[in-house]
DNA sequence: CGATAAAGTCACCAAGTGGTGACAGAATCC
DNA sequence: GGATTCTGTCACCACTTGGTGACTTTATCG
C-alpha cells in the first residue's frame, strides 16, 4: 500500500476543486482554498501536481463537467416523421435542461466568458472535444439537419443557443430579463415555446 | 478656490474607476487599484466617498455606461410602412452595435452575470431606470409593437437579445461559437441576417 | 498677522495570498 | 537491524489587500 494513500489525497484534492467551483465559483479557486477544502496541506498540492494549471487539467480530464451531447440527444430520439425544426428545438431545449442541472458547468461557462488564461484554455480544449463527438453522433441521428446548409440557419441556431445560455446565467443573480421573470417556471415555459416558435416559423 | 481642488481629485477618482473597468474589468477594482490609477492617496477615497459602494454609485450616476435606448432608437427611425418585424430586428441589431462600441458596458454585464453584491445592485438600479425610459420612448415610436401582446413573442425578443449579448461577450475571449467565427465581420453579418430571418418568419 | 479648518502625506495594522525550506514519522529496501 | 525514501506537518517568506490614525502642509477667514 505504498501509493494508495497518495492516490487518495490526490483524489481528495481534485474533488475539492470541483466542490469549490460548484459552491462559490472560480473566484475563490486558489491554492489555499483548495487545501482548506480538501483538509490537506497545500504543500502536497505542489508536490503532487506541481502547478495549479496542471491540477486544473487533471480535474478537467476526469470530471465530465460538460453534458455529453450524445447522451442527451439519445434522451430525445428523433421521431420517424419529425421535422428538422421540431428536432432542432427539442435538442436545444434539452441542452437547456441539462445545463440547468449543472451548476459547475454554468460556473465554468462564466469563467471562460471573462478570463482567458492557461486554466480556461485547458477547460476549453476538453469541452471542444466533447462537442465534436456530440456533433458526430447528431449527424447520424439527423443527417438532413446537421450541419445547416445555409450559414444563416446556422446563425439562427447559434443565436438561440447563446440566448438560452445567457438567460440561464442571467437568471442566477437577477430575476427579470426584458419582462420575463426567470425565477418562475411559467416564464421559462414561454421561453421554450419561443424556441419552438422560432424554428417552426423558419 | 477652496473646493475646486477637492472636486478635481474627486473627478480623478471617478475617472479612475472607469479606466480600470474598461481596461482590466472589475476583477481589479479595489481601493488600492483606484488610488494607484488616480495618482491619489487612498485615504482621500474614504474621506470623499466614505465607501467603495458609494463611490460606485457616484460613478454609475454620472457615467452613462448604458447606451441610451431612446438615443439609438432615434438612430433608426421607424419608416412609415415598416413592419413590426423589420423594426424589431433593426432595434436589436442596433443595440448590438451600440454594445460593441462600449467595452465598459460589456464588462459591467459580465460583472452582473457573476456577482450579486451591493456594487452590482447599484449598477443594476441605474440600468433599469434607463431601460424604463427607453421603453417609454419606444412605445411612442412604435405603439403597435411594444410591448408584444403575446408572451411567446416577448420570449422570442428576449432570446434573441440575450443571444446577441452572449455572442458578443463570448467573442471577446473565443473566436468560435457553434461553427461561427466571431472574430470576422463576415460571420457577424450572418448573425444579423439570422436575426432578420427570425423576425421575418414570425 | 494669527487661528482654524480643510487637503494631502505617511506609516502602520491585520488578514489573506502564492510559494518554499526544514523538519518529524512512517514505510520501504538491502 | 540500519539506511533511505516517501508522506505529511509546520513555520516562514514576500507581497497585496482593505482600512485607520497621526502627521504636515495649505488655504481660508476674522
Amino acid at each position: 500500500m505504498e501509493s494508495s494513500k497518495k492516490e487518495k489525497t490526490k483524489q481528495k484534492i481534485i474533488e475539492a476543486v470541483g466542490s469549490i467551483i460548484a459552491e462559490s465559483g472560480f473566484q475563490n479557486l486558489g491554492i489555499n482554498a483548495i487545501a482548506r477544502e480538501a483538509g490537506v496541506d497545500k504543500v502536497l498540492i505542489y508536490r503532487y501536481f506541481t502547478d495549479l494549471p496542471t491540477l486544473l487539467r487533471q480535474f478537467a480530464l476526469q470530471s465530465n463537467y460538460w453534458p455529453s451531447l450524445a447522451e442527451f440527444v439519445e434522451h430525445s430520439p428523433a421521431q420517424p416523421n419529425e421535422t428538422p425544426a421540431s428536432l432542432a428545438s427539442k435538442v436545444l431545449i434539452n441542452l437547456l435542461h441539462e445545463l440547468q442541472k449543472r451548476p459547475m458547468t454554468q460556473e465554468i461557462i462564466k469563467w471562460e466568458l471573462l478570463e482567458k488564461n492557461e486554466l480556461t484554455e485547458e477547460l476549453d480544449k476538453a469541452r471542444k472535444e466533447m462537442i465534436r463527438e456530440g456533433l458526430e453522433s447528431m449527424k447520424e441521428l439527423a443527417p438532413g439537419m446537421m450541419p445547416p446548409r445555409d450559414k444563416k440557419f446556422l446563425a439562427v441556431h447559434a443565436i438561440v443557443c447563446a440566448g438560452l445560455v445567457h438567460l440561464l446565467l442571467h437568471s442566477k443573480n437577477k430575476e427579470e430579463f426584458m419582462g420575463l421573470n426567470l425565477k418562475t417556471k411559467e416564464d421559462w415555459q414561454y421561453v421554450e415555446e419561443g424556441v419552438k416558435l422560432i424554428f417552426e416559423s423558419l
